[in-house]
DNA sequence: TCTGGGGTCCTAGGACCC
DNA sequence: TCTGGGGTCCTAGGACCC
């Protein structure tokens, strides 16, 4: 038999506490971390201290300097929280062998079967608490529970510092406890939707059949509504068959000239593919965005019969697509690009696949991107041009 | 209010195949 | 002449999460 215990790690005000911990004097101050005031973008994250001020992630800056001019607003330095997350993460992985990152200031810890190596999973949570602060200086909440779902609701209930633990055989009376809108699943539009039936707590959900609710809102998210109102995991987490990588950008104005849309479309083709590379994938499916001015947003996607080799192919596909929607008079707030359905490459095969020109382009755009990243601005038309092999 | 950037998953229609 | 059922892939859009 097998006792099934996960923990759930979850970063108090992560981007927030890490300012507040590099820099001491912003300690107790309302840090608010994102866009800068006064340009487009939003909050990222913020202490409680800002919360207070009905600050929170997501709203635009812009509102929140009207609700805190005194706050400290600061840019979002990705590479430093990624430093601490892997910092804490290395800590969590000397616990167990089962973990597993989430995103950078979260990650789930199996814990099934270890009761006997590492004690009752309570302490073990106490134990890790205290390690995160004493080697990091940061808090953390932790969830303990027989699911990974109930184990992610616990650590969001006693934010911040805070520990919860749900006994097996208290999954159901655990999660009656809780607001529909705090269910992981659950956001703004099935909220309302719920509330157009009547529903509105976990144990008015309870009430219904199965069938019912298939019949109110399809079938996929009809299990998801039975089973989690009665404390049973769904079972949603990334399957890690295939994924994508993406860019975007939201021009500071909205922009009418094309070739600044074909400067940030090449740009982000590059880091794409740049990243396709890195991480060894292969795709033959282009992704492109582009949202006007007034916030409509079109998504467009074509596959090719082959994988995407050069950010060339990339960004010519992306302009392609850019060309059949834009309408030449709207004003363009955000263009994007990417790649869909990446696999796990195959290596060495597809590398003898490649046209002999193909392979001295990518090597050529892959020496630009670097150079790119390290702030050169590099002729970046001209070497491509020399890729070609020809004209001028 | 004036709305980032990176993702995942689901739906639904049409094409195409057996 | 009016017509099956299932499966997979492609595409666009939308909800949701951090």
């Amino acid at each position: 038999m097998s006792e099934h215990v996960y923990l759930h790690v979850d970063m108090d005000a992560f981007y927030a506490s890490v300012e507040q911990r590099d820099h001491p004097n912003y300690l107790g101050m309302p840090v608010i971390v994102g866009a800068r005031p006064g340009n487009r973008g939003v909050v990222s994250a913020c202490s409680y201290e800002a919360r207070v001020f009905g600050i929170h992630s997501a709203m635009p800056i812009s509102q929140a300097y009207r609700l805190c001019p005194a706050g400290v607003f600061l840019p979002v330095r990705m590479a430093r929280y990624h430093e601490v997350s892997a910092q804490i993460m290395n800590l969590l992985g000397e616990f167990t062998p089962g973990l597993t990152q989430m995103s950078v200031d979260e990650a789930f810890l199996d814990l099934s079967g270890t009761r006997r190596l590492l004690g009752d999973p309570a302490d073990v949570a106490q134990e890790i608490k205290r390690r995160v602060r004493g080697v990091t200086g940061l808090t953390i909440s932790v969830g303990v529970a027989p699911s990974r779902f109930l184990a992610k609701l616990g650590s969001e209930k006693n934010k911040p510092d805070g520990l919860c633990i749900v006994q097996p055989g208290e999954e159901a009376s655990f999660v009656a406890t809780l607001p529909l809108r705090s269910l992981w699943g659950i956001g703004k539009k099935m909220l309302a939707s719920l509330e157009t039936h009547g529903i509105r707590s976990v144990t008015q959900l309870r009430e219904y059949e199965r069938s019912e609710l298939t019949a109110f809102f399809g079938k996929a998210a009809a299990h998801y509504l039975y089973n989690v109102c009665r404390g049973i995991d769904p079972g949603l987490y990334g399957s890690g068959k295939s994924h994508s990588i993406s860019g975007e950008r939201t021009f500071a104005a909205d922009v009418n000239d094309p070739q600044i849309v074909y400067g940030a479309l090449l740009e982000i083709a590059s880091s794409c593919v740049f990243r396709l590379r890195e991480e060894r994938g292969q795709s033959r499916t282009a992704t492109f965005k582009l949202r006007l001015s007034d916030f409509s947003t079109t998504t467009a996607s074509r596959t090719l019969d082959h994988d995407v080799v050069t950010a060339e192919e990339l960004y010519e596909t992306a302009r392609a697509l850019f060309e059949e929607r834009w309408d030449k008079r709207s004003s363009i707030r955000l263009v994007g690009c990417g790649l869909a359905k990446v696999v796990k490459g195959k290596g060495s095969v597809q590398h003898q696949l490649f046209s002999q020109n193909d392979e001295k382009r990518r090597q050529v755009e892959e020496a630009v991107y670097r150079l790119s990243k390290q702030g050169l601005t590099v002729q970046r038309a001209r070497l491509l041009r020399e890729a070609d092999g020809s004209e001028e």
